[in-house]
DNA sequence: TTGTTTCATTGCAATATTACGATGAAAGAT
DNA sequence: ATCTTTCATCGTAATATTGCAATGAAACAA
């Protein structure tokens, strides 16, 4: 139906599928990079260097803003978007020990 | 439109939404951790583990099997999953490389 | 042969995501 | 005050994803 029957899972696979969710979109992929090398912050010429329209850039913003993952501050009439470096490290701590089940796994077929 | 203009994003970029994808559900993520921890290969009672009907299953798995991160071998009526280990490697390698972004980067705002 | 088991595929309904035009809100400039 | 700039939100259309009942295919058992 399209329905993730999250209550089925553990928390930790919700958890995992969330906040893969967030670069599971090129869009959001390159807003992230962007903002990392332009690590002074930096505001919506995101909707220039991506070659997407406003609403859609502001929409995928809004989306790692709720992850956590960047965070926004008002200056003027623009907006100083940047990572949080914090929540960042947070989510790669989880996605790392996802991704690192193989050194302790066996390989067999 | 929901379209994914894969085109107007880097092949980097493009990459890394696609492999994110595979985590973006916590049924492949169950299906995943799964094949890990009975890592002598299993077949599909992967259904009676996870609270999925078995069409459901099968879809989840044809996923993580076309973007080669696991491979099936055929035994008798039943099939054989299992993690390709190499192929894990080499999307662990493309994810940690984005991951750890940070590594490089200067806290801002 | 007929039945059984196991899994893939088809077909369809429900829901989610993506994209953007139009509009609104807030801050500056004039 | 009006105009402009910048961004968020609303509304809607297009597309993608998820889930499962029904069916099909292949291997095995009787």
């Amino acid at each position: 139906m399209g329905l993730a029957k999250s209550e089925m899972f553990t928390k930790e696979q919700n958890e995992i599928a969330v906040l893969a969710k967030a670069f599971a979109h090129p869009a959001r992929v390159a807003i992230l990079q962007h903002l990392f090398k332009i690590n002074t912050c930096i505001c919506g010429d995101l909707v220039n260097e991506i070659g997407l329209a406003q609403p859609t850039i502001s929409q995928h913003l809004k989306e790692l803003k709720n992850l956590g993952l960047i965070k926004g501050n008002v200056e003027g009439t623009s907006v100083c978007y940047c990572i949080d470096m914090e929540k960042w490290g947070a989510m790669k701590t989880i996605m790392t020990a996802f991704l690192d089940q193989d050194l302790k796994a066996t390989q067999c077929c």
